[in-house]
DNA sequence: CCCTGATTCGC
DNA sequence: GCGAATCAGG
């Protein structure tokens, strides 16, 4: 079969559109910068941020952000050399300008009384009942897998995303495992499982510092190479190899 | 101390 | 356009 020219690696990870795409879904989902950056691999939490921003995408509730940007009294980084700095008209907006914030924001009501409690219609109409809260399975590319849990926010927001959507899969057996989510610099990366499979999850132990693995799986990730002829179990290395210090 | 995102600026 | 550095709040 034909060799796929395009597509050339590039070791340089650089933001495609399936990557993009992830980085969108993610980060609509609430799912914080450095959980998306962990994912994604190869780029900082930073490196999301700056992208999600650039997207256009707006951050929710963010810590720093309580105020409204009266003055920027954050000399962040370290002046112009050159220059007399003259205050530019750094997007002024001269009147008006009230931008009502269309966000939703899905962490904005954690406590969501909309969830509430017995439903009118459907007692009286005897409709279709609410949906039951589990927890469901979202697809965000190849090997990325997102749970969303039952008290997780965002109820009623389903932008209708053009990606594949996995039909929610009731897995309580993930649900007591290490999910993507859970994934991070300290937490074992080792997959259990394949992904797809309902019951996919991840070690979850604490990692061997300096390495994505517990103890454990780094002597199953670094195991040195056996000598020719020797019958190996297919070693999983999940993703790409140690990082040299 | 950990985490979070926002912002800026050099590349 | 990208991301490190920095800031700032919880």
């Amino acid at each position: 079969m034909g060799s796929d020219p395009k597509s050339v690696r590039s070791f340089s990870l650089s933001w495609t559109d399936e990557r993009i795409d992830q980085l969108k879904a993610m980060w609509e989902r609430g799912l914080t910068a450095s959980q998306i950056a962990d994912e994604l691999g190869g780029v900082s939490r930073n490196a999301v941020i700056g992208k999600a921003h650039r997207l256009g995408l707006q951050s929710r509730p963010s810590p720093v952000k309580a105020n409204e940007t009266p003055k920027r009294a954050a000399p962040a980084r370290k002046p112009a050399p050159t220059a007399p700095e003259a205050e530019a008209p750094r997007a002024a907006a001269p009147v008006a300008a009230p931008p009502p914030p269309p966000r939703p924001a899905a962490a904005a009501a954690p406590a969501a009384p909309a969830a509430a409690p017995a439903a009118p219609a459907a007692a009286a109409s005897g409709d279709a009942p609410t949906p039951a809260p589990q927890p469901r399975i979202i697809s965000v590319g190849p090997g990325g897998f997102l749970r969303q849990g039952p008290g997780d926010q965002q109820a009623p927001i389903p932008p209708a995303p053009p990606r594949r959507l996995v039909p929610a899969k009731p897995s309580p057996e993930i649900a007591d495992k290490t999910s993507l989510l859970d994934l991070t610099e300290r937490i074992c990366k080792w997959p259990m499982g394949h992904p797809g499979e309902p019951d996919f999850h991840f070690c979850g132990e604490a990692v061997n510092p300096g390495f994505p693995y517990c103890v454990e799986h780094c002597g199953r990730a670094y195991q040195a190479q056996l000598p020719r002829g020797t019958r190996r179990p297919p070693p999983p290395m999940p993703f790409g190899g140690p990082r040299v210090r």
